[in-house]
DNA sequence: ACCCTCTCTGGAACAGTGTTCAAGAGAGGT
DNA sequence: ACCTCTCTTGAACACTGTTCCAGAGAGGGT
């Protein structure tokens, strides 16, 4: 932030080369991290694809971690969702549009959970889109945060889930005696086939609309009474 | 496991040491992750409290994402439920112990995505036995995976979410202007007492299970109607 | 008793990491 | 022309995981 606005008030310098913005670093790490993963996503390998030494970076960003939380916040930018329309659709386009982001860029979740959510400012944003939401479905009060983490939850465990390198299929695959052991395993192993993903998803993001929308029509019930 | 053979067949002998074990390893390296933290587990750490060359550890062990695997599995063997008692019940002490074992150990959460579940016996006997309660609640068959995966994600993403370090509850605190930029993350920041955080795990729970019976009563329903 | 083998140890070595720092280049303002 | 302040650079430091190799030392065979 205040970097940001030195850097403004210097005007378009120019250094040795091009004087190296905030925003060129946090773009070679994204592209690294697109293209590497986050093994490849090292100091010295964003300032050597940007052609520059890596002490500069530290120029730009106090850490490494700082680094990947300003990647963080620019992967949720794309998140929206159309500003009108009944909650119900609003809060199901953003679950949706906040599992495309972060499937995208797995690595950045444990960003996301070191960095006790507190972020940048679209990830801020974000959050703040996801409470109005869950607000607006006419839950009690005091419920509004659990809806909350109910579904905060589920996105981020199933992004981490459906990331998963292999999966739970490979224990249908061990060869000696699996099925003694883990009869129930090698009988329902889920399967992880993209289109299974997909419906697992909207499976899971229904019920937890339906359980809202029930738990919302008994608290209107109850006001009904009062008045 | 063909290594301990080994070790078995060789009988109780004495190099310049006693002559150090894999559990001695996998104990060492629970008792540095417990005291220190994913940051002080390193090799070489593991190795200087066991008085051992840092060398050494890898006769026990291939790798050190193979000792992490180690220690998760050993800390999921605490995880077991009473071998009686009706279905809902049983899962909710399982999910609960899980909870539980890994909040523990928040560390190995990344561990386990990464491996792919593709893990050691103990993770498979909770996995199967996850398998097992879900599928005597009489979801029909293609469900279960389903709601497997709903439950599993939210026990991990429930667990990553309780042990982020600071939390949203950080979100009012902002000095600035938060009351207007993010104002249902100021009226609605979540707290994470304790407490607040037992109520809000079982809220969630409950509300899987109940939905879980809702569908198995469904299902009865039409098999009664094909009989 | 010898010796040989095979397991295991200790420590050096290698390539990599994040971060700090002193030295200096090069613009902007005076 | 100067000085200042921003930024770049590459060396240096303290780590990391892993590999490798000279050996120590016990067990079994002769």
């Amino acid at each position: 932030m205040s970097r940001d606005e030195r850097r403004e008030a210097a005007g378009p310098a120019k250094r040795k080369r091009t004087p190296l913005t905030l925003a060129e670093v946090v773009a070679a790490g994204s592209r690294l991290l697109d293209e590497e993963g986050v093994g490849g996503l090292s100091m010295r390998a964003v300032a050597r694809r940007l052609g520059v030494g890596h002490g500069s970076l530290y120029w730009q960003v106090r850490d490494k971690d700082e680094l990947l939380r300003l990647i963080l916040d620019d992967t949720l930018r794309d998140i929206d969702v159309p500003a009108e329309g009944p909650w119900d659709e609003r809060l199901t386009r953003l679950l949706v549009a906040a599992r495309l982001a972060l499937r995208a860029r797995p690595e950045l979740i444990p960003v996301l959970w070191k960095a006790g959510w507190d972020l940048g400012g679209e990830t801020l944003r974000v959050a703040d889109l996801f409470l109005e939401l869950i607000a607006e479905s006419g839950l009690p009060e005091d419920e509004v945060s659990h809806a909350y983490w109910t579904a905060l939850v589920f996105v981020l465990g199933f992004v981490m889930a459906e990331t998963s390198a292999s999966t739970t299929r490979r224990y249908a695959e061990r060869p000696d005696d699996a099925a003694e052991r883990y009869p129930h395993l090698v009988r329902f192993a889920p399967g992880t086939e993209p289109e299974l993903m997909d419906t697992r998803f909207h499976f899971g993001l229904e019920e937890l609309i339906t359980s809202m929308r029930a738990r919302a029509a008994h608290q209107d019930q109850h006001t009904d009474q009062n008045h």
